[in-house]
DNA sequence: CTTATATATGAACAAAGATTTATATGAAAA
DNA sequence: TTTTCATATAAATCTTTGTTCATATATAAG
């Protein structure tokens, strides 16, 4: 199927939590920790989330000590929720 | 919630079936049967999809005579795709 | 007015995806 | 070298979403 990164990489932004985790990596790297405390949301949740992510190709991830940071793989995404967010603002 | 719009408008885009009736609908306004044809799927189904798109912006209908015509809401949807298939080859 | 064609809709069912729970792993501190 | 802290992972469960099936509606044709 020719669409089927298209799809993959959709649906993996179409999701409350993980849209959430962009915004907090938008403003840089975060670890796990971070996060859950940002979104209020269970550690096993969020890991579950960011594991979904990397292998999309959405994040990167990288040790520092005990914990692992996260980063947004490419700032190019943020385009894609700016598009978004127009169009939601249009009719939705 | 602040992001709810531009979820609803992303859950819309990131299934496969909705995905292919506005590559469809990119081409030009379509009836129901047309897409049904163009995407082998039953009518229901499409229906279904149509109705799903429909309530959340991302298409308009018109009767005309026992066909129902559908075209897309506004072309600038079609850069959100542009941007997703980028973004797709860029990483994922 | 009945029939045929095109589309819509509700309910049932199936599949996919998200969340929780329990447990494992791996690095650092004690 | 045991304990603690941070994260990962597998399995079970819950929820959402997609699909099908049966039926309804609306227009046009006969």
């Amino acid at each position: 199927m020719v669409i089927d990164k298209q799809l993959r990489l959709l649906k993996c932004v179409a999701d409350e939590t993980r849209f959430q985790i962009i915004l907090t990596l938008k403003k840089g790297e975060r670890c796990v920790c971070d996060i859950m405390e940002e979104l209020d949301k269970e550690q096993s949740l969020i890991s579950h989330h960011l594991q979904a992510m990397r292998k999309c190709g959405l994040i990167r991830k990288r040790r520092e000590g005990k914990k692992i940071m996260y980063r947004l793989a490419d700032p190019s995404i943020l385009r894609l929720l700016t598009d978004v967010e127009k169009l939601a603002n249009k009719f939705c």
